[in-house]
DNA sequence: AGAATGACGCTGA
DNA sequence: TTCAGCGCCATTC
């Protein structure tokens, strides 16, 4: 039934349950959506993703904790981290995130299962 | 329909 | 432990 869902509109659902302050991975995403491997789907969904968006984007990094810096984005990458600092993420200078203390565990979570 | 792209991840050296 | 290379897989051309 979630097969029925685009796969930018379930990327939308599973980031927008990220809780504030916290992050998670591309790969965790995919994971959680059922679609192990397809990370690198998961940024190009967020990527077609408006800044306005009421999906929290900015708490999505890659598995090494850093935010990903590429050029299409002209400095929504740095928009990002600004994001992260916002909501009391100490982002390293080089744009890397501690995974190992931030990172989302939706076991903890109110895994709201609506879909 | 087939090939190329890419906001990633894992394995091997 | 760090760095480079290959693979995944939905979307786009």
């Amino acid at each position: 039934m979630n097969q029925i869902l685009s796969f930018d509109k379930r990327v939308c659902e599973i980031v927008s349950r990220i809780p504030f302050g916290q992050v998670a991975t591309y790969g965790q995403i995919a994971e959680l959506m059922g679609s192990y491997g397809s990370a690198r789907q998961v940024g190009w969904s967020l990527r077609r993703l408006p800044i306005s968006s009421e999906v929290p984007w900015h708490r999505v990094v890659n598995a090494k904790g850093h935010i990903s810096m590429n050029p299409n984005r002209e400095g929504s990458d740095w928009m990002q981290r600004e994001m992260l600092i916002e909501e009391g993420i100490p982002v390293d200078a080089s744009c890397t995130v501690p995974l190992k203390e931030y990172r989302w565990r939706p076991v903890d979570s109110n895994w709201l299962i609506d879909n």
